[in-house]
DNA sequence: TGCACGGTTGGACTA
DNA sequence: TTAGTCCAACCGTGC
């Protein structure tokens, strides 16, 4: 009899600790084969060429990139873990997620069909990474030698858990949400790490041994962000990164306050924890038990949601859910949560947003770190999407949510769409008189605009008083800076933000006024049906 | 049905 | 410097 296979696709659980497959795994009798597949399933630069996914391979006894030669390989080295990765679906392939499933297919169907094949799945909530799982599921599941086992671990609790106490659908405020929280039980407390995995063996092939790096070969990258930039990534960073800013500095921990940090700080006010989190480096589970411990640790005032650190973690539930419950929540068009508004196409105004070039230095600083490091912080966040929609450009939503799905180091299908929809009064949040402004917004945190300095070198003589909106400074004044604007710095690409504000939001209103009469009619007509049938 | 209220984190002005 | 108030008036919830 063939010795029983065990198929992991890592998605969301790239760790050690609270990773039910790998205690499965580490359970099972010698000899077994645990293959773990490993596919890298974000577009982020961050995720392709990560230090996740070399702390991943370093966990890997043995690297594939393609399936060619893998037969042979296997027995050669006759190995329990193997990391796949599939080279393909990092390329621009009209259907990665096909692709995937046909790999994983044509994987599993090398092996003798009297072999017993376990697939361990993380549960899936957002709609991209579902159609993966489904089209997988379909293909291999049919088999008769293959099962598989779900576990979830991306969530404090199962979704279905807080739908069951909303009766089915997601509750439309957070406050809400937080008292469904505090009905359930606080969550279960996470795995412990997995430490019985087997040593890697000798190898006695060297085809396709491709350049693993061991955990101390990432000691030395530059683990800050903000600054040069670059992330190490890992499970050993994140818990790392937990001690030093939770469990070390519990007070600071039990009394954060999210809207009174800061966007634009030189050194990041918040944990930097989000990657680690997205790429599953760090259970969400430890995260909140560690925070628990920090409140009860210190003696000062705990914050509480929605501004504290459990605060942040709910919000994200609570996105999740929202994600999960609504149909096309990345789309505006059939997603029944989403106002419908006419937003202006404008390629031209869209590239200058990207790249940061759109004359307002606030908005280029945070679009140029976003560019550059591939994070920034959440206000930044709300500053350049309120920007790019409803404040100032009025272009979709739903181009912005792309950008940041593909340049952030956490983009997060969930909270990333969330978000927008938040920032552009799509749903979720409606006052769209309170708008963010380019000039003002930042001068309250960085009066000085050192941040703009640090990420808009042209403007970096640029005396204090029109940092924020160097149009305004004498041509005197720019001269002696070196940045004369339309020269050496972008002029406006929209000419009067608070005149243009003004203007988009009587264009939301008249939105919302539609909005309003296509429901009122659409429940009328429900009711006519109703009564004649 | 109508009203009061609260809503993860606005801006401008005043004391 | 910080906290409070008003701006103009959105939505969904709950009474």
């Amino acid at each position: 009899m063939p010795s029983p296979l065990s198929i992991h696709l890592l998605h969301n659980s790239l760790r050690l600790h609270d990773n039910p497959p790998l205690h499965a795994i580490s359970e099972l009798p010698e000899p077994s084969t645990f293959i773990s597949l490993y596919i890298v399933t974000s577009k982020s630069p961050f995720s392709q060429s990560s230090e996740v996914n070399k702390v991943n391979k370093s966990r890997a006894n043995f690297c594939l990139e393609s399936l060619e030669d893998f037969d042979s390989s296997l027995k050669a080295i006759g190995q329990r873990l193997v990391c796949l990765q599939s080279k393909d679906y990092e390329t621009d392939s009209p259907d990665p997620d096909v692709e995937y499933a046909e790999t994983l297919k044509a994987f599993v169907g090398q092996f003798p069909s009297t072999t017993d094949i376990t697939i361990y799945y993380e549960r899936e909530t957002s709609a991209p990474t579902l159609r993966r799982w489904r089209m997988v599921l379909d293909e291999v599941v049919i088999l008769s030698n293959v099962s598989t086992k779900l576990f979830e671990t991306n969530n404090l609790h199962p979704l279905d858990h807080y739908l069951a106490k909303s009766k089915g659908s997601p509750p439309n405020s957070y406050g809400s949400f937080c008292k469904i929280f505090n009905s359930l039980a606080p969550p279960s407390p996470c795995l412990p790490t997995v430490t019985t995995l087997p040593p890697p063996p000798t190898l006695t092939s060297t085809k396709n041994n491709y350049d693993i790096p061991k955990l101390s070969d990432l000691e030395n990258i530059d683990q800050t962000t903000g600054g040069s930039g670059s992330f190490a990534g890992g499970e050993t960073e994140a818990l790392k990164r937990l001690e030093l800013t939770i469990v070390k500095n519990f007070d600071w921990a039990a009394t954060f306050e999210k809207p009174k940090t800061s966007p634009n700080s030189l050194n990041p006010s918040t944990t930097l924890l989000s990657p680690y989190v997205k790429h599953g480096c760090i259970s969400p589970r430890l995260f909140y038990h560690k925070l628990s411990e920090a409140y009860e640790k210190s003696t000062k005032p705990n914050s509480s949601p929605p501004v504290s650190l459990h605060g942040q973690l709910l919000w994200r539930e609570y996105n999740y859910l929202h994600g999960y419950a609504t149909p096309n929540f990345d789309r505006m068009v059939g997603n029944p949560s989403a106002r419908q508004i006419q937003w202006d196409d404008d390629p031209a105004l869209l590239k200058a947003w990207k790249d940061g070039n759109t004359g307002y230095p606030f908005i280029d600083a945070i679009m140029t770190q976003l560019n550059e490091t591939g994070w920034i912080h959440h206000l930044a966040r709300h500053m350049v999407a309120c920007f790019l929609t409803r404040g100032d450009l009025y272009l979709s939503w739903e181009e912005g949510a792309k950008v940041f799905e593909e340049r952030l180091v956490d983009a997060d299908w969930s909270i990333n769409n969330f978000n927008w929809q938040w920032l552009s009064c799509t749903a979720h949040f409606y006052q769209y008189f309170r708008c963010y402004s380019p000039i003002a917004f930042g001068k309250k945190t960085d009066p000085n605009g050192d941040y703009i300095r640090k990420w808009i070198p042209a403007l970096a003589k640029m005396p204090k008083k029109y940092i924020y909106e160097p149009w305004e400074a004498p041509l005197v004044v720019q001269q002696a800076a070196s940045c004369i604007v339309g020269e050496h710095y972008p002029s406006r690409i929209v000419e009067n933000h608070t005149t243009t504000s003004k203007n988009n939001m009587s264009r939301i209103a008249e939105s919302y006024k539609l909005h309003k009469e296509a429901v009122t009619a659409a429940a009328a007509s429900s009711k006519k049906r109703k009564s004649s049938s």
